[in-house]
DNA sequence: TATGAATGAGCGTTCATTCAT
DNA sequence: TATGAATGAACGCTCATTCAT
């Protein structure tokens, strides 16, 4: 019989998460360390580890959570109806991805599940977005309709990580993330038309 | 003044790289230790870090000259024709990326030069990239010329990049890094044709 | 909540400290090395520092020690009935801060109680060894009376630091430790009587 | 034959000494690097090294000259009659030995000449200002003459340094430097009258 | 004298993680 | 579950000093 979590379980597990986000809204995540959790929290340092694997474990949670809620906005928003609005939609969600160094590294980590073994929900959240930007692909009429709109998702998503990446970069400062997503954005998804500008 | 860098300086340095290369070459990357290196080398703490920043200084040297030294031999080889050839042009170098998971991590870390201050060797070499793939699809007949050649060779790069983040994924391990590369790119860089298959 | 001191935990500062005084005594203080204290007691070297600030917050605990313990081996003796009853008394005390530069400095540094937060254990020491002298001064009747005894006390220090300071010195080797003290504690200690000598 | 002391090499000691003077001004003597002497002399690390003997022979030459000043500024003064006078024209030179912890250390340290081959400047200078004292004392009326003057000033200086010690001191913060100094130099300087309050 | 690369030896630190209680 | 002392394995650093040129 799988016995119901105990009460105070969740109450333990709830109060690390407390902590931990009121921290990192303090210091970013880079700067969470499990002893000021801990602390924060008034259990020991053990008690982490009986909740969480490792840190990394609280931080995916920490991180997918934020993305997913940012996630959810987006879907219940309107189907976007061409590129700008589609960035524009997706501007939180990738927002969120580029504002701290830290953030961005272990999404792409575990944006690829670091253990095979079980999809966890950093794996999760990226697959939805790209099940959602599928979605808007297939119901909206302004994109091209010969690529599938999954693989057109995944490469959103990729031109995404592409962006955010040379964000951090000295050769590209020249050239905002937006704007160069948006140059991607319109030769991988919209209908093949005249050519575009050197 | 500036002074000429003396030649001793450049002996032990290089000396550091040489032996930091054969302990990779036996243990990977990731396992590199300081220690060894200046043992190795027969040279004190104190001078490796007078030659190197830190640590990472030395890993993005390593990994930099690496990934250079393959692709320069990508582009002494004939100009590809095709998806499928460029592909194949470029695994060494895609290869080396994919061989360890700190090689990945430092390469994409500091693809975006970390110090906006300073262009890095590796942001050098991902630029180089761009450029040679950009020069390829410039003067190959097989591609799309609608978009400009050097924002083709950008997403050619986000594709690669994705390929082999979802290479460590659970999600998505039935399909192999090099199959999923080729359906990125035969969307991104093939003239539209007939509707892919979905 | 206030916890007791759990037994291991003093269990393992008693083992380093028993290291230390081990090492100390073959090779002496200025040549104690936090390492082969770590070693020799068979913990991790963060075990140390989670048991000691750093390596003078050992030295200050051994030191002081060591101190007392020969203060209170002066203590538990008759009370002197002179200058060189008193001087014989302290000799153990004063020999060991001569015995050996380092000591000496640290005494002299931690006497004045580095942190004004805390009063260490040496600064305590040498209060006790005010205290100590002043009694003696105090019960004796070989002594001055138109001064107090507490005061006559710290002169007696003043006169010791002096005295092991110019131990050390160039100038002043032709007259040995105790012979110096003996001037001026026969001038500092004694009832005025017909002029000394110059 | 003794041959003059080029002038180029004057030029660089004294730049040495003039950059030091000015960091030592700005930073306080504890903070002061070599490497940051050399930078602002303009010349190579080891051309330091052939004008001193190490850092500290450069300490000593910067703290004991302005010792030796101070202490000329109090010799041209006019003799003190008493306690209070010789305290009062003393005190520059107390207070900057009390300026700084290192600034102490430093000055004990050399006070007893830390070669016994030569008697270095901080040496003379301590001695110097035993002389000083000692002619204060023979030449005014106001003090015991049942014990040397020379005694007497020794005696002074072992109670500075007692005093300045004690000023770091947790336990004796109450009473300032000065007022010790002066119960201390009552006690010891004046002829025996009533005695003195507990 | 002047140069400056190299030395060296250990200190303090880090902090996620484990494990005996 | 909870505890928290202990672990560990390098890393980064310091910086006065030396020595071959």
């Amino acid at each position: 019989m799988v016995r119901a979590v105990q009460k105070r379980t969740l109450q333990t597990r709830a109060r690390l998460v407390e902590v931990a986000q009121a921290l990192v809204a303090r210091d970013g995540y880079a700067a969470l360390r499990v002893e000021d959790v801990v602390a924060g929290a008034g259990v020991a340092k053990g008690t982490f580890f009986a909740h969480f694997r490792d840190k990394e474990a609280l931080m995916e949670r920490l991180i997918s959570a934020e993305l997913a809620a940012r996630l959810a906005r987006a879907g219940a928003g309107p189907v976007p109806d061409g590129v700008d609005a589609m960035i524009a939609a997706l501007e939180p969600y990738h927002g969120f991805l580029a504002s701290e160094r830290y953030v961005f590294d272990i999404a792409l980590r575990y944006s690829g599940a670091a253990q095979v073994a079980e999809v966890g929900p950093m794996a999760q959240t990226f697959e939805d977005c790209v099940t959602l930007v599928a979605g808007w692909i297939a119901r909206s009429g302004g994109f091209r309709r010969d690529v599938p709109p999954d693989l057109l998702a995944e490469g959103v998503q990729a031109f995404a990580i592409q962006s955010l990446s040379l964000q951090f970069c000295a050769l590209h400062q020249a050239e905002a993330g937006p704007a160069r997503m948006r140059r991607y954005l319109v030769a991988w998804l919209l209908p093949p038309g005249p050519a575009l500008p050197g």
